[in-house]
Parts: structure tokens; sequence; C-alpha cells
DNA sequence: CAAATGTTTTTGTACTACATAAAAACGAGT
DNA sequence: ACTCGTTTTTATGTAGTACAAAAACATTTG
């Protein structure tokens, strides 16, 4: 180990990185060296390349790169800025629960129940007699009707009612990319259990009860989806 | 309103996309279509441009795309194959605080106390002696020191030590990305506060105590961070 | 002075050519 | 027939040129 730690000191690990790897790397120390904001106009493509000594079309790669994570943007004539990426924006692209590995797969699911979870507290910070309202609304229409599909999007709009009312933003739009995740993790087991707290009684603590109410009630609710956890764990 | 749809409907939105963005998606469309899974071998450059009808040039910014995002893998010769992308590869590429926005920073200073706070369940069913023992000698290692440099790095060992215990690799990656973001909205406000409730309190309640009262010893634990938060709601 | 028109500049796209690496085919020698 | 080494083939990686398109800027003209 010793000896293999020298080596690697000693030579520079042979890299299968393309230039376009390189330049993508460059191109944020750059902008991290010359502590660009967004907003900031960036030097014009021929220079960039011309200074990285690369083809405009490797740098042209890079900056694709770039571009489609939100970081800069480019209008003709004018040029590259600097842009505030959106967070969520490169998550998105990959979530794909046919394409990602069953490990992640299982550790999003995990991670759905661990924000449900946690949400209590931010949650009772921002609540208000309004949107309580709105979600009893959803959590009344329930019993309507029965139809699997109406089911799963109440299920859905529930459960995102309640991120909304948490009053951020960036989580509601990670759950809502969570959703085929969980529904794809729930439909491969084939299973579609529900708690013996029903949306309904949650509303109801939120009326009346406190945050430790509202921890415990949602662990009931999702009780069904721990006892799998459980199992699973059990195995390994 | 309805006429707005309506309209939508009728006239095709113009996309200000460029040929690499409409490739990208089109390319992720015939992935989907063709349900090719990871590990299946892809068209060669010439063809898929050709098919697409652009040059080989724009196709190789939509696949350099795809490339980061660990979507697709090309070696000489042998083409591509279709793989399975790290899900968070794409996010930890755009998490700088100095570039995305105050209200994303702000989103993800929250969502890592709702993480936390969530953590209570999944940790308790992993748990086992061997990590509370290491989880412990991190503990007790703080009162040595007492140098800031090190109250910080113990203080994301600790956490960072909850967060493996959870035995979910994904996690503990996302925490891990987190960290710059939560140090910085910390360093901005100037507030380096700790709760009554200590490292070495909470693997006290891990040992003899249950879910709840972890819960509520991380709630205590975390205090500072929520009446922060508490403060800005009531701002705005 | 304003509107129309032309010019310039920078990004976007296409095409060609060649380098490079790796698999595959081939061939010599035992 | 089998192994080792060499050559060929082929797909990706990189460079360079050319031109289209759009947008800011400059100029002309009523």
């Amino acid at each position: 180990m010793a000896l293999k730690s020298d080596l690697s000191l000693d030579i520079d690990k042979i890299s299968s990185d393309t230039m376009a790897d390189v330049v993508e790397m460059r191109l944020r120390d750059y902008f991290k060296k010359k502590s660009f904001k967004p907003g900031d106009a960036l030097p014009k493509e021929q220079e960039l390349a011309e200074a990285l000594g690369v083809s405009r079309n490797v740098l042209r790669e890079a900056l694709s790169r770039l571009r489609m994570l939100g970081m800069i943007e480019t209008k003709k004539k004018r040029g590259m800025i600097l842009s505030s990426p959106d967070v969520l924006g490169g998550f998105q692209r990959v979530l794909d629960p046919l394409i990602i590995s069953p490990d992640a797969l299982q550790d999003l699911f995990e991670l759905r129940l661990i924000l449900e979870m946690g949400l209590a507290d931010v949650l009772f910070l921002n609540l208000n007699d309004k949107s309580i309202r709105e979600l009893e609304i959803i959590a009344n229409s329930e019993k309507k009707k029965n139809k699997e599909a109406f089911r799963i999007a109440n299920e859905i709009a529930f459960h995102g009612k309640l991120y909304e009312m948490a009053g951020n933003d960036t989580l509601k739009r990670f759950q809502h990319m969570l959703l085929p995740v969980f529904g794809f993790v729930l439909q491969v087991e084939n299973e579609f259990l529900s708690g013996s707290v029903s949306h309904q009684d949650l509303v109801e603590i939120l009326k009346s009860g406190n945050k430790n109410d509202f921890r415990n009630g949602m662990y009931e609710h999702l009780k069904p989806h721990f006892d799998r956890l459980e199992a699973l764990k059990k195995i390994n």
C-alpha cells in the first residue's frame, strides 16, 4: 500500500479523459479563480479556445455541457454570460428508473421516506389555515372515487401538497422528480399498501396536533414502506 | 387561460433551442423508445448523425452532455454503450454556493435540516454496536482540542458518520455535497451556534433511547438553525 | 430626426481531414 | 495446430475551414 501510494505520487495517473473533460474542468476553475458572478460576460469562444490550446470544436463540447446545466447562457453576437444554474436540472435529466442502478433506486426510495419523516418541523413553521383547508379538500375527495388510477393521482396530490406547504420550492420539485422512482419501486414489488393512518387523519393532526403527533402519524401512514425496508435489511 | 391553452396546442412554441438541445432530447427519447438498458451498444456517431440529419459536430455536443452525466460511455473502435449514470453527478457539478441563487441556497439549507430530522427511522433500522462505538469516538474527541477549524471538521465527521450509519450511500454522498452550502450559509450569517444537546448526548440516546428520543435530541441539537429559519420566515 | 438599410461581429452548423486506439485479421515460426 | 507478433481496419477524438444566422452597431436617406 505504501509502495502504491509512493508510485501514484511519482507517476501521473493516466487519464482517459478526453480534451472536452479537461476543458470543462479548466473552465470551472477559471470561473472560480476569476470569481465570476452570475451575469458576468465571458470571453468569446475563439479566445477561450486559443487560450486553452484546443480547437473551437472541443471547447464547444465543454460549453455545451455547462449550457445544459444552466451555468452559462449564450446569445448571438453578445457572447456568453455566466448564470445561476438550476440546482436540480442535472439531477432531473438522469432520474429515469430504467437506467439508474437498482442500488441507487433503493437509496432514492429510502430518501423519500426520510424526507417525509423530516418534513414536520419545517412544515409547522409554515402552517396556515388556508393551505390546511386546501389539503383537506384533497384528502376528502378520496372516498368518492375508488378507481386505482385516481387513488394514485390523489396520493401524489396529497403528499405533493404537503411539500408545497413546507414552502421550499427546491424540495417540492425534488419530491416531484422522485415520484416516478417511488412508483416504479412499488410497481416492481407489486405492493401498494396503505398504513393505518389515513390522509384525513393527517389533516386532523395538522389542525389540532403538534409536530410530534404529525411525525408519529406520518410514520404510521408510511409504515408498510418501512416494514418493507426492514425486511430487505434483514436479508442483507 | 382556456384561450391561451388552446393556442399553445395549435401553435408550436418557438424554440430558441439549438440543434444540440434538440438532439439531446431526441437521443433520450430514442433510448427510451428502444428501451435500451445499461450495457447495450449504441449505433456509431456517423449513423446517428445521418439519421438525425445533423452534423457529427452537433451530435457530439449532445453526446458530450450525456457522457458528462454518465449516461453513455465510449471507447474507441468498440463504440458507445448506454450505462447507469451516477444520480448525483449532475447535481454535484452545479453545487457551487457562489453561483446558485440565494433562494436555492436557502432551500438547500432547509433540506439538510429536514434530512437530519428524518434520518432517525432509517438510522435505527441499521443500528449496530460497532458503528455506535465509532461514532462515540468521534464525539469524545471533541473536548480535547478547541480550535475552530478542528471543531468544524469534527462537526462534519460526526454528522457524516450518522449518514453513513443509515446505510444509504446516495444519501451519504448527497449530504457530503451539501456541506459547502451549509457552511457557506452559516458563514454569511456569521453564526455558528450549537444547541443544548451535544454530540455525546446524541450518542447516549442511540445507545439506550428510542427513535423518538433521538428525533427530539436531534431537534434540540439543531435548534439554533431552526430558530434562524423561524426568524427568516417571520420577516417574509 | 427617424426609419430603413447595410455592416460587423459572434455564435451555430456543416464538412473534411487526420490522429489515435483498439479490435480483428493475418502471418510467421515452433 | 497453436502462439506470438504484425498489419489492417474501424470508430472515436481533435483540428481547421467555411459559411449561415442573428443581433448590435453604423450609415444612409427621406
